[in-house]
DNA sequence: CGCTGTGAAGTTCTTCACAGCA
DNA sequence: TGCTGTGAAGAACTTCACAGCG
């Protein structure tokens, strides 16, 4: 009873599956008006996004009934429908903490300022970065964090830090009145419930690339103890199993601190 | 049948669910072998890593029986079995194409280099970024990707260009045989089937997080109309479903091509 | 007729609850 | 006794296939 549901499909929840699709399909739709595409068939537009064509259209019937049997969907009605639904139409303000290369790539993505999102302020604790201009805002020292929350009233912050850093700088966004955390930093936060957490962590989506690509080199390799192929692939893995394991277990020990390198240059 | 599924749990397929989460317990374990401890139980491990024991378990058993009933996992020893399926104990050699903020901030990225993964070159189209030096390695021209590619037998490609430059760039890293493709461009990749894209993008992570918080906006102003509250995120929102849908809509054909932000300073 | 919207079936993932081993 | 490993139940998500509207 206490526990909330993660995705609670009563009023009229949308599946948190159908959530993190809708931005691409917004794109998508964006692209398409650029190009001078009024109406587009599910298939369509389903290619466009890299979806299948069913699993578009079950995506959009939870917003509503906004195609057109027979003819498709409107692009600037489905624009508007999407962006309201997402809470576009309205300006988030964000504070992006860590001014490093990570945090200036961040302030400076375009499709930030254009379509939802404003940079409210950027900050930092190293006194060598504070005062430089990113994307048009001087850098203020981390110590600001909670004046900016309050005043550009934030309820988004982007943690780009490094490890260590990021869940002290959580706990004062949050502490600040932040309900709302993009975090960079390798590392898992804490955050008191009501708090929504989205982590982006490049080590992660590495190593399951990893995991595939070694998956497919192990199946090459085994085709080539039935066919007497030689490839690249199979190459590369040599005698997988025993090679770097002791290696492995021994670099642990002197690992550093994992950081989102944020701060460096 | 001749549609490969996305998990085939057939000879000793770990489910996609399970190896995304993998890396994650991974770098759980270096830390808790950083601070010494040398057995945890699943109830621990779980919560250091931000899930719930039970998930954490099924997960592991997936690998094959690591644990000692009664007592727990030993720290180093699953440290290794992760790290061999997850394929890290090789050495994977990594392209990184666009050396903007994003790639440079890529580049320098700390558990990169430490843990499976090496930096095999950095690439960049603009004559102005090619020769300077991140990272201890050179920036060599784009037109250099087929050369890298098949000279450091490279399998995984890091694409941090504008998104206009994307689909080039992952056409190219592909023909030289890239066969993992780790996506920070804003776009939809289209590639040959056996070729792996993961995609992080940052604007969709951001709107998922506005979309929750303007959920939490919206409970809140009904929850005002009915308690007579006042509080901050209800001032935030004001008339929602019409305010800015007008400039949404005509904000759309105005917007300039999104980029990944990688070549600008 | 073409395409949307959707019940229903199928698949994957999560959680429960406990047998069974150290 | 304490904790792992896992069958079984349940929830979420995807895909199918087609009714029905424009």
């Amino acid at each position: 009873m206490s526990r909330r549901p993660a995705t609670q499909n009563g009023s009229q929840g949308i599946p948190e599956a159908t959530v993190a699709r809708l931005p691409v399909y917004l794109r998508t739709l964006y692209a398409l008006a650029d190009r001078g595409i009024a109406t587009v068939s599910s298939e369509e537009l389903a290619s466009a996004a890299g979806v299948n064509s069913a699993k578009l259209r079950k995506d959009l019937s939870h917003l509503g009934s906004y195609g057109t049997r027979g003819v498709g969907y409107d692009v600037d009605y489905l624009v508007y429908q999407v962006s309201r639904e997402l809470g576009l139409t309205q300006d988030w303000p964000v504070v992006i903490v860590g001014a490093g290369n990570l945090g200036r790539a961040l302030a400076n993505y375009g499709e930030f300022a254009s379509r939802g999102f404003r940079v409210a302020a950027v900050l930092d604790s190293d006194p060598a970065v504070v005062g430089s201009v990113i994307a048009g805002q001087v850098v203020r020292h981390a110590d600001g964090i909670e004046s900016v929350v309050t005043m550009h009233e934030v309820s988004i912050g982007v943690i780009a830090t490094p490890a260590g850093a990021a869940q002290d700088v959580c706990d004062r966004l949050v502490a600040a009145g932040v309900t709302s955390i993009l975090n960079f930093a390798p590392t898992v936060l804490s955050v008191p419930s009501g708090v929504d957490v989205r982590k982006v962590d490049l080590s992660i989506e590495l190593q399951i690339l990893a995991f595939h690509a070694q998956r497919r080199a192990v199946v090459r390799v085994t085709a080539d103890a039935e066919h007497g192929w030689g490839t690249h692939q199979a190459r590369l893995l040599g005698g997988l199993g025993s090679v770097r394991a002791a290696g492995i277990v021994a670099a642990m020990d002197g690992g550093t601190e994992p950081e989102a390198q944020a701060i460096a240059t």
